[in-house]
RNA sequence: GGCCCGGUGGUCUAGUGGUCAGGACGUCUGCCUUUCACGCAGAAGAUCACGGGUUCGAACCCCGUCCGGGUCACCA
């Protein structure tokens, strides 16, 4: 059984590279019949941000990618706590035991002595390495103030394969007595994610491309603790146009972001996803329950992968083009909400929906990009009216105001049979009044087809906006 | 700087010895249309980072170089 986590630490809001991680990971599981876990990762106490683990969660379940154990799960499950402060004593208990084992020792090296070292010859110098052990033990004893750092062997090869990079070799000699336990009692992030990837059973870490160097730490680890390791996959990471890890300075980075400006979960999953996996078969446009089905690691490659704007516009778009009317005008209430407006009547808002959906990429274009449909235009565009209003249309525009207030019936088909019957007797072009007419009842040059804009907005709406307009413009 | 990872049009990618290097986004052009968009048709855009090999034949295999990134914390 496939087991993997998603393990993010509470020192900030979820971010978009952390969501595709979460999202292969929940994918692989999937695949798989599986268990995806969510683990928060908190032992470090001086970078917490008190509602991160709220907005991980919140942007998880809006996401849909929901773990099925750990934190958010009611209950957590069988390997809690899912919570690393909570698991205190579990790390302390292997702390020791490595240091009866000798494998592992008590450094009192202070920050200062640390910082010199760093400076001097550019790390630590393993000055405690062969303290004594009973009297590192006394000084400990006497609540001396001591991290335990583990003992890494001397020229060994610590070799492993990647399930995207292949096999990678590191030399032990590159790689430091890593402190395991803090001063604090709280274990580093390399003893506590060893320890819980195993106690959880993980069966596969997917991790950004940043713990590749600490691999070997944590398969010495392993090795320490008599465990075998889990399977790695390291993904590369999601960059800015600079080719750098994205940054809040290039925009937008936290999944909030991206789901207050109206993207669709799934269009940002798809696209997330598409950054560094393809299917080998040119698909582009699919749904996180297609992906369940044919997601492998095998095909997930090792390049970073620049986080492209337009692209992921146009995948959203593509989600909203896939679902039904009635479906999107669900989602719109919030956004008009929002924008500070009344919620239109639903059957009025799925007519919207169908005349502007090829017209929008976001959620709120349903609202701000189509606001004619709830308000009386408040301007009229100059370019469209100095190229479409001419002296003669007023005089027209009002005539047509006359005839819509006494058409028998009002669908499209017979909106456009008056308004060519009135051009025709005016001698007049069909163009010479629809030009007039959509900038006066829309007040913008672009739009729907104009008799089916006509026949959604209404009677009085459409007479009313007419007769302003032919007052205003001139 | 040491170590590690990466390198196919501007961007996301397909491709693992023989194809005109395929697709998508974006850009441009045309068509459609009452407008905008969608859609359709087409175009421009890649010395497959560079240099050596191996081979009858390399984007694909080997070596070197360059460039980019990651990492070297009592942060994750």
């Amino acid at each position: 059984m496939i087991r993997v986590r998603f393990a993010p630490s509470p020192t900030g809001y979820l971010h978009v590279g952390g969501l595709r991680t979460a999202l292969y990971n929940y994918l692989l599981a999937r695949r798989h019949g599986g268990k995806f876990l969510l683990r928060v990762e908190d032992t470090d106490r001086t970078r917490l941000v008190p509602d991160a683990v709220d907005n991980i969660l919140d942007n998880l379940r809006w996401a849909d990618i929901y773990p099925d154990e750990g934190v958010g799960c009611q209950p957590e499950g069988e390997h809690g706590p899912y919570t690393q402060s909570q698991r205190l004593p579990i790390y302390r208990k292997y702390a020791d035991q490595l240091l009866e084992a000798g494998l592992a020792y008590r450094c009192f090296a202070t920050a200062e002595e640390l910082a010199e070292m760093r400076q001097n010859h550019g790390g630590y110098d393993r000055r405690y390495r062969d303290y004594d052990v009973a009297e590192a033990k006394k000084r400990a004893d006497a609540g001396e103030a001591h991290v335990i750092r583990m003992k890494v062997p001397v020229g060994e090869s610590l070799e492993f394969d990647d399930l995207v990079r292949g096999h990678v070799r590191f030399d032990s000699n590159q790689v430091d007595d890593q402190v395991i336990l803090k001063s604090d009692g709280f274990p580093t992030y390399h003893l506590a994610a060893v320890v819980d990837d195993h106690e959880m059973e993980i069966t596969h870490v997917i991790r950004g491309e940043e713990w590749l160097t600490s691999t070997p730490k944590h398969l010495l680890l392993y090795r320490f603790l008599g465990w075998t390791p889990p399977r790695f996959a390291h993904l590369s990471l999601v960059v800015n146009i600079q080719g750098k890890k994205l940054s809040k300075r290039d925009g937008d980075v936290s999944v909030n972001e991206y789901r207050e400006q109206g993207y669709l979960p799934a269009g940002l999953l798809n696209f997330l996803a598409l950054l560094g996996w393809s299917n080998g078969d040119n698909r582009e446009v699919w749904s996180v329950s297609d992906m369940e089905k044919v997601f492998a690691l095998e095909r997930v490659h090792p390049s970073p992968a620049v986080f492209d704007f337009d692209k992921l516009r146009h995948i959203n778009q593509q989600h909203l083009f896939a679902m039904e009317d009635t479906a999107i005008a669900d989602l719109l209430p919030e956004w008009f909400t929002k924008a500070g407006l009344p919620v239109p009547e639903r059957d009025y808002l799925v007519r919207v929906v169908g005349l502007m959906k090829q017209r929008c990429s976001l959620l709120p274009d349903f609202v701000g990009g189509a606001s004619y449909f709830y308000q009386d235009p408040e301007s009229f565009d100059e370019t469209t009216a100095r190229k479409r209003w001419k002296p003669e249309s007023g005089e027209l525009v009002r005539e047509f105001a006359d005839r819509l207030q006494a058409l028998p019936g009002w669908t499209a088909v017979e909106l456009e049979a008056s308004l060519r019957e009135l051009c025709e007797a005016r001698g007049q072009g069909a163009a010479a009044l629809i030009h007039p007419v959509r900038l006066g009842v829309s007040g913008v040059g672009g739009g729907p087809g104009l008799f089916e804009m006509l026949e959604v907005l209404g009677r009085e709406v459409c007479v009313r906006r007419l007769r302003k307009a032919a007052e205003v413009l001139k």
